[in-house]
DNA sequence: TGTGATTTTTGACATCCGTCAAAAAGGGAA
DNA sequence: TTCCCTTTTTGACGGATGTCAAAAATCACA
């Protein structure tokens, strides 16, 4: 909990009062390896906090899964779509450690929100970081090639490799598993 | 101006103070086709919302233009990372077609957040939005077929290929103007 | 440590797409 | 209309990537 206060500051310093209410709106939750936080179909009421672990975000087409995020220490995560309309979410939230997250329901958020001004500041101004975050992703899915997308994500999150296989970074970077062998093996 | 305030009520219901304080912060801009609303390089220091006309937003990489956003009536534009930053924006945005927008600075925008709660929660709720829709752009990017970008592309602003030549469109789809020719010419 | 399951690599081949070049079509101005 | 410039289309070719299949390496757990 002393994880995500500290990293909410680097957003936006709160006053006292907004932090102990927000203090008191988290709950936690521990998942194990291989676990689903969120499933298609089903509403996703929560924005969580992920304090230690890690998490993929996909779609199922054709009975493929297409990974399109993941998490780690220090990400909010949610069906962003599912829990902003509060329909039913189009994706899969999938364990890939053990890990330990930190749980809102968008009730309480809004709540927060008209309580203390600075908390939607706060989280106005996260929105900011994470969209200019997205439109860079955006930018380099739709006008890089395979191989300079790997080496992008390489020097943005160099420990991924240890962390999630191949597999799943292939799909994640729009390539089959067979050409990102290739393009590892020719450096 | 009107349309814009209109057009502010499909976020999020002002009170007429707010309302009034918008009306008094945001200047009319007029530009006439291909003059350049931000050139890459210079710091953005406006928020638009474009009431008439046709704007594009490019890249150059190795000389070459990459257009990566079309806006049209009713969108607000800027070069989000420049204006949220306020470090030289590394785009450019050009007019397509003669238009009208209506500007408001940041300074201007953050003092009415400070004065004005209910602007920083519709903003908060716009960049919601808007982060949604970026989040499907991504996903088409990332996963799916050039043909398929192009029908998604005519589904969503159908009068798109009359306001637009077809080598900014295949430039915005990712793919070559010669592909696009050809996607079009087998339907 | 051994065994089976999972992940990763390698090979062969077809397809899609980019590039270069040139032709065709369209648009604006005198 | 005619001319010129821009946009779009068409053709030929090569390279990158997907798919299918099988081998090799790695991992999980008894």
């Amino acid at each position: 909990m002393q994880t995500l206060l500290h990293h909410i500051k680097n957003y936006y310093p709160l006053s006292e009062e907004a932090e102990s209410a927000l203090h008191d709106c988290f709950e936690q939750t521990v998942l194990s390896k291989n676990e689903y936080l969120i499933t298609e179909g089903k509403k996703c009421r929560h924005l969580y906090f992920l304090e230690r672990g890690a998490l993929r975000g996909f779609y199922t087409v054709d009975g493929k899964e297409i990974t399109h995020w993941f998490a780690f220490e220090n990400d909010f995560v949610t069906s962003f779509h599912s829990f902003i309309t509060q329909e039913a979410a189009v994706e899969n939230i999938q364990l890939l450690e053990g890990s330990i997250l930190w749980a809102i329901t968008k009730e309480r958020l809004d709540h927060l929100f008209n309580e203390h001004h600075d908390i939607e500041r706060l989280v106005r101004i996260a929105y900011e970081k994470y969209y200019i975050r997205l439109e860079e992703r955006y930018v380099n899915a739709q006008f890089k090639t395979a191989a300079e997308r790997y080496e992008n994500l390489l020097q943005q999150t160099p420990h991924i490799i240890e962390r999630v296989s191949l597999g799943h970074i292939a799909s994640y970077l729009g390539i089959s598993q067979e050409t990102l062998s290739r393009i590892r093996s020719r450096h």
